[in-house]
RNA sequence: GGUGGAGUGGCCGAGAGGCGAGGCAACGGCCUGCAAAGCCGUGUACACGGGUUCAAAUCCCGUCUCCACCUCCA
């Protein structure tokens, strides 16, 4: 069974065929370091490490670029209101958002261009966009260089959008484009806008504009032609429309399939920096969620599904992953890890089905089932068996509790040894009390150690611990 | 105005012509000294109105509501 996937392009699913057998080349539209993350944009790192770590499952050698736009309008506009470098700003926001990467345990991308490391691939590409008479630059003397849409036929094909039907963008000071739908290769520099934002080029001293910067990073790292091309639902169109008309008017052919996540709203709205309804790593962090349940909470929904925000969907995911965080442990500390098994025939159904996460998960719960009745029937071959499997499909997903990632450090960091002793003593105590049934101490020690923040819980094998909520 | 997409039980959320995904919550039971965890059971859900069909949440037509894009945007 092969994994089928829904082409945007041609509004359709189809079979994954990669471009060389047993390889797979994935470019994902990363994020514009403008100012630091919130979920949503995390929802596309998570949604494509999936995609990702699928195509690993599966056999494939994944060649996975993910970019950072660090130079652009509202990045100048902070440079210039804060008196600080553009560069310093855009690598202050990289560095955040490289640790919420890895606090989600998003695999790091095989390469991470910046925009601003590739400006000799642009002027490549630019000039000979002008030589074949796709591009030209500005007659005012701006030092804009725009590319043609007139010049290429099939504009508007991937986004849907018929060229005659479009709305002209933002009105007048479009200076010498010679039609309103033209766009921005080259910017050439302006005075009132940061001195050190600029490289020389054959057509002035200038900056990239937005689109050029994949087309030349594609180029760059995986060729005039590779297979998947990733992005959020608003980048469809302009962003996507328009690399893919430059690449191609350019001669490359590019992105085989094109594949768009839907974004996460809060209220009425998509999360975004300009609405400034936004939810970020703290805020999550003050809801007692941690960073394992908001990549649960991420995944759990279709990848092309909206996600409406809500405190109370986030706890509900979380809730629904400590269960199955708790069967793993339990069956661990019953069974030891032991190796990760065998994916169930179900699951792969489901991710093969344009990754279909929420089905996939229901083999998840199915298996977490069996695997509690096998731990209270004191079957451990049974407890084995899902065990393995559960792990398998949470190690797809980038959420197996016993992956050292989490591990359950960040509860306890080194100290885990420390309050096994301590809470061992007060165990120890409880147990005489309810061997001579004296409830009232034994009930007494339980809700001492609650009120610490450490649950006690009775099983076969005598009582366990864990982390919880402090009083 | 143009282009995509969505409305599923108290909540979240898959599915896409015929056996009620899964989770959360609720209720009942088992287990337990009590609890916790777990297991078992309990729901006649598919925005509305028509139509097609032996059969529709799934297909067709119409209506309503919502979202995204058409401007920077994951």
């Amino acid at each position: 069974m092969t994994l089928r996937l829904y082409d945007t392009a041609t509004r359709s699913m189809r079979d994954f065929v990669p471009r060389e057998p047993g390889k797979v080349a994935i470019y994902l539209c990363g994020l514009t370091v403008q100012s630091a993350p919130h979920i949503g944009h995390l929802r596309s790192g998570v949604n494509y490490d999936v995609l990702r770590r699928w195509f690993l499952h599966t056999g494939y050698d994944v060649t996975f670029i993910r970019n950072v736009t660090d130079i652009d309008d509202k990045i100048l506009v902070k440079s210039v209101e804060q008196g600080r470098p553009f560069w310093s700003i855009a690598y202050a926001n990289e560095v955040i958002l490289a640790e919420a990467y890895r606090a989600l345990n998003v695999l790091p991308p095989t390469y991470e261009p910046r925009a601003t490391g590739h400006i000799p691939e642009m002027h490549q590409l630019i000039q000979k966009l002008i030589d074949d008479g796709h591009a030209y630059a500005a007659g005012d003397g701006s030092g804009d260089v725009y590319f043609d849409v007139g010049s290429y036929p099939e504009y508007g094909a991937l986004s849907g959008q018929r060229p005659d039907a479009m709305q002209a963008g933002g009105e007048e000071a479009e200076r010498a484009k010679r039609d309103p739908r033209d766009f921005a290769l080259w910017k050439g520099a302006k005075p009132d806008e940061p001195a050190d934002a600029y490289w020389p080029s054959p057509w002035g001293r200038g900056r990239p504009g937005w689109h050029i910067e994949c087309s030349a990073m594609t180029w760059r790292y995986l060729g005039a032609e590779f297979d998947i091309h990733g992005g959020g639902l608003d980048l469809t169109f302009p962003h996507h429309e328009n690399e893919l008309a430059q690449s191609r008017a350019a001669g490359l052919p590019f992105a085989r399939y094109w594949v768009h996540h839907a974004l996460l709203n809060l209220g009425e709205a998509k999360m975004s920096k300009s609405l400034g309804n936004v939810i970020d790593l703290d805020h999550v962090a003050e809801l007692g969620i941690r960073p394992v349940e908001l990549r649960y909470y991420l995944l759990a929904p279709h990848y092309r599904s909206r996600i409406d925000y809500s405190d109370e969907a986030l706890r509900e995911a979380a809730v629904a992953y400590r269960r199955v965080e708790g069967f793993v442990q339990r069956a661990a500390e019953r069974v030891g890890a032991g190796a990760v098994g065998e994916v169930p025939a179900g699951f792969v159904a489901a991710m093969n089905d344009d990754l279909n996460t929420s089905g996939a998960l229901a083999f998840v719960h199915e298996e977490t089932r069996d695997g509690n009745t096998g731990l209270a029937g004191g079957d451990d071959e049974t407890v084995r068996t899902a065990l393995g499997r559960v792990r398998a499909m949470l190690g797809i997903l980038g959420v197996d509790p016993l992956d050292p990632q989490w591990s359950g450090a960040e509860r306890t960091g080194d100290l885990r040894d420390v309050i096994d002793s301590l809470v061992a003593l007060a165990l120890e105590q409880r147990a005489q009390a309810r061997a001579r049934k004296d409830w009232a101490a034994a009930d007494a020690v339980r809700d001492q150690l609650k009120h610490a923040g450490v649950v006690v819980e009775d099983t076969p094998q005598g009582p366990r611990w864990t982390i919880g909520e402090q009083d």
